[in-house]
RNA sequence: GGAUCGGUAGUUCAGUUGGUUAGAAUGCCGCCCUGUCACGGCGGAGGUCGCGGGUUCGAGUCCCGUCCGGUCCGCCA
């Protein structure tokens, strides 16, 4: 037996009792004839105490960081006792020990703060993964994965695993492929989501499934963004979005409620997509703090039918505001102190090329009810204070302003609230705001050709299988995608038509998002071909999804949670790497494996695929 | 594809205007210590300053290239 209890259970209830133990020795305190040993297991840390008795054996048999012993002894209680942690009344007095194995001295300390950079950290995950901290976010993420099990099982949804190795689709992002061997010159990909096989699912009748699954994306990385992840990948029939938004917003709630024990007893709060740019300037709105964005000039297209606030800055001859397409104001808090210094700073960091802003206006909203400007020249204090007030200003506060092309602008905007709010503390990792997004755009313009005189088409903004909302589907099934003119796609009727999509957003971050499908087979034709689809071609990459929508597909619909980025937001963190156990480095490498690695000659060849060489 | 920050002892970092033998902390090794839990004390070992080239009397420091890592833009239906 090698052990009795865990390195975590033993408590003063425990003490008289002869147990033995099986762990990693952590630290090594020895105090002359007396020596400490923090042993700790997947549970916890529990300190052994070698009196006298054990000098020679321990001389014999010496202990280092990290090897894996096993002790009997007599627990008792502590004189010294340590509140740190949780077996920290009582210690064993150990009567004897075995060293299990012994272990070469680790790259960096494992304990609750290392001192291993990332990189180390990563190359040895085997070690960083015995750590209090990252041990935590693992056991995070298997809460999450059983609460949502839990749930799902519970509303009758059943779980069907879907293959990985399918076809590849020009759709989308780029597919990982994987050469066949059985099949000279043809790939598999990997899935980038389950999205067809779940369709298929819901034709076949399994009416609510889910699966927690593993999708692949050959996309450059970000710290919230891996080549391989996990989503909560769900479908269900017989649906309309409202449907959809209450049964998610139940799963979504019962995990907080679970893992972090907060009661989300309101209703979510939702926005439609054109608000949410209105008020915000991006579509994943943080709604922990305010400091919405006041268009002094119409910002985009899609906010055609807004009014903007173009009174307060028009005749003033300001040659910025006025060759402008766009121009943002938005209200600091408390921030009409600003040093000089200060704000040099802030305009230089809306200058870098991430920002790309030529420059900044800034209003101060003095104490004593007066404004001072770095336009004073254009706008006397009437106009400064008009603005300041529509901006939502109060004294103390510092208006700034932001101009130039419409989406740099409003991305600017968007940017620099969040980083504003940032650096005033209004992001609190310890607050949770929920918000649905609803009425998305069902298609995007993309240009392909920046240079002009080139091609443009339409893009699906969620994914082809997307339905456009009932009221819009005769525009789409009525207008011809062409597009005359590329500069005038605005004016086509499909820059216009609304999805029955919806995305769900944690604290600014995008942690879910879905449709209700297409189930006809016409109105599934006439997306392909808006897509610049020929009949042949989507015939050739879809046909079983059209062939099956010709055996009575029942109206559908779903949604897909990013459970990796779920899971680090309720953990608190920027970073998903630490709630995944072995994840990739930026550039897609596994620093520990070393992959993606080299294959030998005879595996080229047996693949049907040229070396490198 | 692009921008930006970093790479110096096992580890985390400092290293001034280019100038003597490249430092600190921690870890490691040895000795001492009976109540520590960041134990303490004394001593010791430990360096291709990522790599290659250049400028210079002299390069960790300046320049060019390259590799590796972090972050961001593009990209991610």
């Amino acid at each position: 037996m090698y052990r009795s209890h865990t390195c975590g259970e033993l408590r003063p209830a425990h003490v008289a009792q002869t147990v033995t133990l099986s762990g990693w020795v952590q630290t090594v305190r020895k105090f002359g004839a007396i020596t400490f040993v923090d042993l700790r297991d997947r549970y916890g840390i529990t300190q052994l105490v070698f009196a006298e008795n054990l000098n020679e054996l321990l001389d014999a048999n010496p202990l280092g960081r990290e090897f894996v012993i096993q002790a009997s002894g007599t627990v008792r209680e502590r004189t010294n006792k340590n509140a740190n942690i949780a077996t920290g009344d009582i210690e064993i007095s150990v009567t004897e020990f075995k060293v299990l194995n012994k272990s070469a001295v680790p790259p960096f300390t494992i304990q609750e703060d290392t001192d291993g950079g990332d990189d180390l950290r990563m190359k040895y995950r085997y070690l960083d993964l015995r750590r209090g901290p990252v041990k935590r976010n693992l056991e995070l993420r298997y809460a999450v994965n059983r609460a949502t099990r839990e749930y799902l099982h519970g509303q009758g949804f059943m779980d069907i695993e879907t293959p990985f190795l399918i076809k590849s689709t020009p759709e989308g992002a780029r597919d990982f492929v994987v050469p066949s061997r059985m099949n000279a010159g043809q790939f598999y990909a990997l899935p980038q989501s389950p999205q067809t096989f779940k369709q298929l699912l819901m034709v076949s009748g399994y009416d609510r499934y889910y699966q927690i699954v593993k999708c692949f994306r050959d996309e450059d990385l970000r710290a919230d963004r891996q080549p391989e992840f996990t989503q909560i990948d769900c479908e269900m029939s017989f649906v309309e979005q409202e449907d959809i938004l209450n049964m998610f917003e139940g799963l979504v709630k019962f995990i907080f409620k679970t893992v972090k024990g907060i009661d989300y007893a309101d209703f979510v709060t939702r926005i439609t997509y054109d608000e949410a740019l209105w008020q915000y300037g991006n579509d994943k709105p943080d709604i922990r703090f305010g400091m919405p964005l006041l268009n002094l000039k119409k910002p985009t297209h899609v906010l055609s039918h807004k009014s903007d606030s173009s009174a307060l800055i028009n005749g003033a001859g300001f040659g910025v505001f006025d060759n402008a397409e766009t121009v943002i104001a938005i209200a600091i808090p408390g921030a009409a102190e600003y040093t000089r210094k200060q704000l040099d700073e802030l305009t230089e960091w809306v200058k870098r090329p991430q920002i790309g802003m030529q420059g900044m206006v800034n209003i101060k909203c003095n104490a004593d009810g007066s404004f001072k400007s770095s336009v004073d020249k254009f706008f006397d204090g009437e106009k400064l204070k008009a603005i300041a007030e529509a901006a939502g200003a109060n004294a103390g506060d510092l208006v700034v302003i932001l101009a130039g092309k419409e989406e740099l602008t409003r991305k600017a905007a968007s940017t620099l609230r969040l980083e504003m709010g940032e650096r005033l503390g209004l992001r609190r990792n310890d607050e949770f705001k929920l918000l649905w997004v609803l009425d998305f755009p069902l298609f995007e313009f993309a240009l392909e050709d920046m240079d002009g005189g080139g091609a443009g088409r339409w893009v699906a903004r969620h994914h082809p299988f997307t339905s456009p909302k009932p009221s819009d589907i005769d525009t789409m099934i009525n207008n011809s995608p062409v597009v005359a003119h590329l500069d005038k796609y605005l004016e086509h009727p499909y820059a216009g038509i609304k999805a029955n999509a919806y995305d769900m957003v944690l604290n600014g971050n995008e942690i879910g998002g879905g449709s209700i499908r297409i189930f006809q087979r016409e109105l599934q034709e006439k997306m392909f071909a808006a897509l610049g689809m020929s009949d042949e071609e989507a015939k050739e990459k879809f046909g079983f999804l059209l062939g099956a929508f010709e055996y009575g597909a029942p109206p559908h619909g779903g949604i897909a949670f990013g459970f990796d980025r779920l899971c680090s937001i309720l953990g608190g963190s920027e970073s998903i790497r630490d709630f995944i156990a072995f994840p990739k480095n930026n550039a897609g490498r596994d620093v520990m494996l070393d992959a993606p690695g080299e294959i030998d000659e005879k595996q080229y060849k047996e693949l049907h695929i040229r070396s490198a060489l």
